[in-house]
DNA sequence: GGTCTCCATGTGATTGTATAACATTACATA
DNA sequence: TATGTAATGTTATACAATCACATGGAGACC
């Protein structure tokens, strides 16, 4: 991206650590999500779609209970179930993520083809961005081939400092 | 380490799945703690003690209130901070890892030398091992060199099978 | 020996995260 | 319209983590 349309582009602040168009960045990714809804025969129900506009729209991790509030100011139910639900399906369908060291959720970056995901979490501002990873072809896998165990499901999350903050405590 | 006869000596690699002498494996983990704490000029207190023996004893992840819940039978204080910041201390300094996955706690099988612990989880039984992992430098490494972000520390859990399990389900 | 300070411990209260159990509604389709 | 199923709603509660503040002991210092 130019520097000069960097500038222009970068309405919404970052995609992980980087400026992005966000505008049609989230309703790209809300129509993803409704053809893979679609494509799978799954029901992507209203309370479903607020639930990933929420989390598209901060692009940053969010708590259950403030998506509860937020579901709450929309008219939806507030009770906790109705969010865990919810996220539920969308983290077992893939258009969404826990990262587990936070207790929050974050919708994913690129929902259309399976992966493993990686996430980076600056302990400063708590924004998190979404990697790649392959944890069972290093020493992991090893192990586990090792013990006899079997991977289905990795969590990697690396806690430290994004470059943003880095900049901020170098000045 | 001189095991008197043969029977379960088996200190190998992952220590979650597989047999070990526990006694001796125990008062091991205890006197190294105690040697690390005079090493480093840490205190390591009755109640930091205890902890480290509760998690050492099972040999398995414990929730934070299972801690408190043995705490108490042992006279000592009950309420929810005395077992946080026994497992802040153990944690910080290397003897006890966080199962972020499962918001528990598991003593260090080898707090000798620094490290990246990686975890395999047992969906079934709840059993973890440990084993080693570098994931800095794989993809996620990458990733993070590309964007400017400094790692200091990773979370790294597999979540699967176990052996013991596995058959279980042949049979 | 005093006393001061630091740190660990203890307690009560509160906030945040997640699920159990059950009632109700919406929807497809037979 | 009747029926089965998935989704939603509600109450209550279990589990996880932190805040605020009081107490007490060990060591440094005069």
């Amino acid at each position: 991206m130019t520097s000069e349309q960097g500038k222009i582009n970068a309405i919404d602040g970052p995609l992980g650590f980087a400026q992005h168009d966000h505008r049609t960045c989230m309703s790209e990714a809300i129509s993803a999500a409704e053809a893979r809804c679609a494509a799978d025969g799954l029901r992507f129900t209203p309370v479903r779609r607020k639930v990933l506009e929420i989390l598209l729209q901060d692009h940053r991790a969010l708590g259950a209970y403030t998506i509860l509030d937020r579901l709450r100011e929309d008219g939806f139910g507030s009770q906790p179930p109705v969010a865990y639900r919810a996220l539920d399906f969308l983290v077992t369908n893939g258009l969404v993520h826990k990262i587990e060291r936070l207790n929050a959720f974050i919708a994913c970056v690129h929902p259309s083809h399976s992966h493993t995901p990686a996430f980076m979490i600056c302990r400063l501002c708590d924004a998190v961005a979404e990697a790649q990873s392959s944890p069972a072809r290093g020493a992991l896998g090893d192990a586990a081939r090792a013990t006899g165990f079997r991977i289905e499901r990795t969590v990697v999350e690396a806690e430290g400092v994004c470059p943003a903050c880095a900049d901020k405590a170098d000045a």
